[in-house]
RNA sequence: GGGCUCGUAGCUCAGUUGGUCAGAGCGCACCGCUGAUAACGGUGAGGUCGGAAGUUCGAAUCUUCCCGGGCCCA
């Protein structure tokens, strides 16, 4: 069947045009490509070949924080490496030397609780060494997988070498940092309560409890006030002429832990009242609670009296303990933001050696710690006569007797609740205060002064002055430590002033011993110099070694004879009969994983020598709930150790929530799998996603949003694409050398290539600036806007008519391509490290590479420099107004007349005053910008001026082209076009083109 | 319960010190191109700025309270 001529004619001239090409392909295919990127980065040593690049370099010190070895990597994860990962690689190509050390968290009680709950029985008869090896392989096992994922997410590190807290050299740091503290007097040993497992006589952590329905007694306690009249007169009530005393009630469920009261907690902003019942009985009870514990006493005759008071009023009321007769303080009430009204009298027992809020309260004002509970759960001999030697369980009906004979039970009833158990023993737990291990903030110590601290912090906490870790930490918070977002200063400052001290012993096997060494006699070993001896120990043979070794092969390097702080008996009696005399057994305390974690700015920055001169590092970059986390388990013992703080500025982000904005976790059920999102996106995407968050706070996920990055990744790929597929024949090298490069002068500047280099410019010093301030979401607004409007819509659209239809070698074409080439070279740069893979792959295709080639990698490449183009001043407004206008009145018209192609349409523009500056420009630039076949620029006509001037759309005339002639080759109707030699249809650019003039 | 923080078009977000700040992108609707084509371009419709009260000549923007999220504590 014979084709219809035109037609054939029209295909004919189809090869005639320079149409793209290029070896970039449309579809990504990420999921196979970018493993063998992978492959490719690691087979020219990527990571390396740029530390060498940057040897000499000024250093950019990003300090990673651990990770905890334990499961795959999730949300949070990919959001937190591949933020770390645009920082490295753009603060790299900003030509800053800028390693990135990955790390890892190993030890701690997630890890041995798993291990220990696989081996079940097994694991109370295994040694604690033999615990120790399985969770070191647990460990070592999830560093490898998690590893394995984070490169998957194309992130540059050296992974070869990452820091792990389980290394002798590093677990040898953190003992070296622990000594400088303890020189320093920091470091003390006191009571805590924690849960404790009578059966096993052991600490528990939170993980070993189960939850069991129990019994327990439920009391209300008469607290006999020590001042009578005061409490009347506070109430504003008359004192009884019976001479009847007023009480405090307090509730508890734990009888047995009323021998260790110490105060009576109120609610400061609660209203409390004074009860008369039972005829001349009075009592203090929460307002709002009395008719409920009345009504649950069975008590009928009772009022209030007086007003009721607030608790604020009733501070420092003192009182008499039911049976404890002879306290060395007065029994106070004290404030306690905890106080509730759900139970209770809304008066609070509290006890600080037997419960962790008592035991707040108790450090607030200043109270002991007393348990006089020993291990096995018996009562000391601190305790009344009559509870020496009793089991907690068993003093409960002791105490409840007691106090119901001296009177002072108000109501007994029995309830069943839940209550923590031992996991191993199914025995119920109590609170005991054990001694434990603290880093004391408020304690003054001084910093040597002279050239350690110098240059430290404003405030100048250097020289001799003594000073806390608090004020420290609030001083460098204040003046030395920039925050991003700005509102991080706050939250830290506001967690600084409320921390306790930090207790850092743990009762657990997977971790680094605290080494101290007790003796029967009751000393401790535990010196800055006995340390540093471990710690030479364990650099050796890792922490492994406690368990193994002696305390005298442990203490190989120490010399107690000349230890200063050595207690006095054990170093005269070491001094006389050696070491092996002092009787010393090891200490089983571990220290808390959040000491190791946070001396890593020593044992991996000092220790690698990561950071110049003064040590600091340049960022922190974690999650927000870091600042009570890692920044400050970093902060405090970089402060104790150098006096300045480890990080000059600190970056947080907010956590992964539903595309509803809860929470994510596996029992909802809402969370996504990084696994699977990388199967299904590739690393790309998941990293462009990554880099449009506004990562300040929430950040919502969806299986959506990354579809939706998937979309915007293939606008920008084909943007890319399009560039590189018109660069096929482009040589940029300047004319001199043979190339095809164009110089731009002012002669160019009402060009439309010198308006996109112009603003290839402006993007080039927005996007440095965005990476160096960390505004990544404005930054990747910025490029997906270059991408698609500046290039897609506005100047590619524009010159695909040059490109095409011009002579290949034409000045024009060749301008155009000029632009076009660095505009290629520099967008490729900015988006490194955004998209390592795509980035690298068109890069190749640029310079004609293949992925062999290794030398040719834009990894290896520095960010673009802004290039200044002499440019028409007028061109925004030729883009925003005209443009815009022109585009605008050209649609209306051709919807109205059915004017289908645009190419059909032509546009007089009446030039008057506000638009005179378009008689700069290039009528066929005006017109590619509309991609219409032709603009006449006019004046404005005699008469009437003024109805032009008051109507804005007059001044665009859109003309219907239908009727002319159309070129065959480059489709415009430019009114050029007329038959040729060769017997086709074509406008006089298309025939000089091919020769036919 | 406390500290910090967030709540602006269907979605994701911009909106310095209160007065053209009611915007962008995506999506959507309609249209075009078919020489970027499992692409590309154009036009357009969408919001009483979480709710209430207050300060002010004037508030998305300041104050208070309330509702609903998040992190960290308790």
């Amino acid at each position: 069947m014979p084709e219809s001529t035109p037609k054939a004619e029209k295909k004919s001239y189809k090869d005639t045009l320079n149409l793209p090409r290029t070896s970039f392909a449309m579809k990504a295919n990420l999921i196979q490509n970018e493993p063998a990127s992978l492959r490719r980065w690691d087979q020219m040593d990527l990571y390396r070949r740029l530390r060498e690049q940057r040897r000499g370099a000024p250093r950019y010190v990003f300090h990673d924080g651990p990770p905890y070895a334990n499961g795959s990597i999730h949300l949070g994860h990919l959001l937190n490496k591949v933020l770390k990962d645009l920082v490295v690689r753009s603060r790299t190509m900003m030509g800053f030397d800028c390693p990135y050390i990955p790390g890892w968290d190993c030890h701690g009680l997630p890890i041995e609780h798993k291990v220990v709950q696989e081996l079940g029985d097994k694991a109370r008869s295994m040694h604690a060494l033999q615990i120790r090896q399985r969770c070191q392989a647990d460990a070592e096992k999830f560093v490898k997988l998690q590893r394995q994922q984070m490169q998957r997410l194309l992130t540059l590190a050296d992974y070869e070498n990452p820091y792990l807290t389980m290394d002798p050299a590093y677990e040898a740091a953190v003992l070296e940092v622990f000594a400088d503290l303890l020189s320093k007097g920091l470091v003390y040993r006191a009571k805590k309560p924690v849960h404790w497992s009578i059966a096993n006589r052991t600490a528990l952590a939170e993980a070993e409890l189960e939850y069991y329905d129990r019994e327990d007694h439920s009391i209300y306690v008469l607290f006999e006030a020590a001042d009578p009249p005061a409490v009347f007169e506070r109430f504003s009530v008359s004192p009884p002429a019976s001479g009847a005393k007023p009480y405090f009630m307090i509730w508890t469920t734990t009888p047995w832990t009323l021998p260790a009261n110490l105060a009576i907690a109120v609610h400061e902003g609660f209203d409390y009242s004074l009860v008369r019942f039972a005829g001349d009985r009075f009592a203090v009870v929460a307002s709002e609670l009395t008719e409920k514990v009345m009504r649950q006493a069975g008590v009928s005759d009772w009022e209030k009296l007086g007003p009721p008071l607030p608790g604020a009023r009733l501070l420092e009321l003192t009182y008499r303990h039911p049976f404890v007769q002879s306290p060395q303080h007065p029994f106070r009430v004290l404030p306690a933001p905890y106080v509730t009204l759900e139970d209770g009298t809304g008066l609070v027992h509290t006890a600080p050696g037997h419960g962790v809020e008592d035991y707040q309260t108790g450090q607030k004002h200043h109270l002991p710690t007393y348990c006089p509970v020993q291990e096995d759960g018996t009562f000391d001999h601190t305790a009344p006569q009559w509870l020496q030697g009793v089991e907690v369980w068993k003093a409960n009906d002791l105490v409840i007797d007691r106090l119901r004979s001296s009177g002072h039970l108000f109501h007994d009833h029995k309830f069943t609740h839940s209550y923590p158990h031992d996991w191993r023993s199914k025995t119920p737990v109590i609170f005991r205060a054990t001694e434990q291990w603290f880093i004391g903030v408020d304690r003054p110590f001084t910093l040597p002064g002279g050239t350690t601290s110098a240059g430290a912090t404003s405030g100048g906490s250097g020289g001799d002055q003594p000073t806390t870790l608090r004020q420290l930490a609030l001083r460098v918070t204040e003046h030395d430590v920039q925050f991003f977002p700005a509102w991080g200063r706050n939250r830290m400052r506001g967690m600084l002033e409320s921390r306790p001290d930090w207790c850092i012993s743990r009762q657990r096997a997977w971790g680094l011993p605290i080494p101290a060494f007790y003796t029967a006699q009751g000393d401790t070993l535990l010196t800055p110099a006995s340390v540093r001896a471990v710690a030479d120990a364990t650099r050796h043979h890792g922490s492994d070694y406690w368990f193994k070794a002696t305390p005298q092969e442990l203490l190989a390097t120490y010399d107690a004879v000349r230890d200063p702080d050595i207690p006095d008996a054990l170093g005269q009696k070491i001094e006389a009969h050696g070491l092996q005399s002092a009787g010393l057994h090891k200490s089983t305390d571990i220290f808390d994983v959040w000491w190791e974690s946070g001396t890593s700015w020593f044992a991996v920055i000092h220790q690698r020598r990561q950071a110049p001169d003064n040590g600091q590092t340049d960022l922190y970059l974690e999650g927000s709930d870091q600042h009570r986390g890692w920044f400050q388990s970093s902060l405090l013992p970089a402060l104790g150790y150098m006096g300045r703080s480890p990080f000059r500025a600190v970056l947080t982000h907010g956590f992964m929530v539903d595309k509803d904005g809860r929470k994510m976790s596996k029992s909802l059920g809402n969370t996504l799998e990084v696994e699977a999102l990388l199967k299904e996106f590739g690393a790309d995407v998941c990293r462009w996603w990554v880099n449009s968050l506004n990562t300040d706070n929430d950040i919502k996920a969806d299986l959506e949003f990354f579809r939706l990055a998937g979309e915007e990744y293939r606008k920008v790929r084909n943007t890319i694409r399009f560039l590189l597929s018109n660069l096929y024949d482009f040589d940029p090298r300047p004319r001199s050398a043979g190339g095809y490069r164009h110089e731009f002068t002012a002669a160019d500047a009402a060009t439309l290539d010198a308006w996109a280099l112009a603003e290839l410019a402006q993007l080039v010093r927005e996007t440095r600036s965005d990476y160096e301030h960390f505004r990544f979401r404005k930054l990747h607004e910025a490029v997906f806007n270059f991408c698609n409007h500046t290039l897609s819509a506005v100047y590619l659209a524009a010159i695909k008519d040059r490109l095409y239809c011009d002579p290949a070698g034409s000045p024009r074409r060749r301008r155009t391509q000029t632009a076009l080439y660095q505009i290629t070279d520099a967008l490729l740069r900015l988006i490194a490290p955004i998209l390592p893979h795509t980035a690298d792959e068109a890069w190749q295709s640029l310079h004609g590479a293949s992925p062999r080639d290794m030398a040719r990698c834009v990894h290896l490449e520095l960010f673009p420099q802004p290039v200044e183009v002499p440019t028409d001043p007028d061109w925004p407004a030729v883009i925003r107004d005209y443009r815009d206008s022109a585009l605008q009145q050209i649609e209306l018209v051709r919807t109205g007349q059915g004017i289908d192609n645009p190419l059909d349409c032509g546009l007089r523009v009446v030039i008057d005053s506000t638009n005179a500056y378009l008689r700069r420009f290039d009528p066929i630039d005006l017109s590619d910008l509309c991609g219409i076949s032709w603009v006449k620029l006019e004046p404005p006509p005699p008469e009437p001026p003024e109805a032009l001037k008051t109507s804005g759309r007059d001044r665009y005339e859109v003309v219907d082209l239908r009727s002319e002639p159309r070129c065959e080759r480059s489709w415009k109707r430019d009114g050029t076009v007329k038959s040729r030699r060769d017997g086709g249809l074509l406008c006089h650019r298309c025939a000089q083109a091919l020769g036919l003039t």
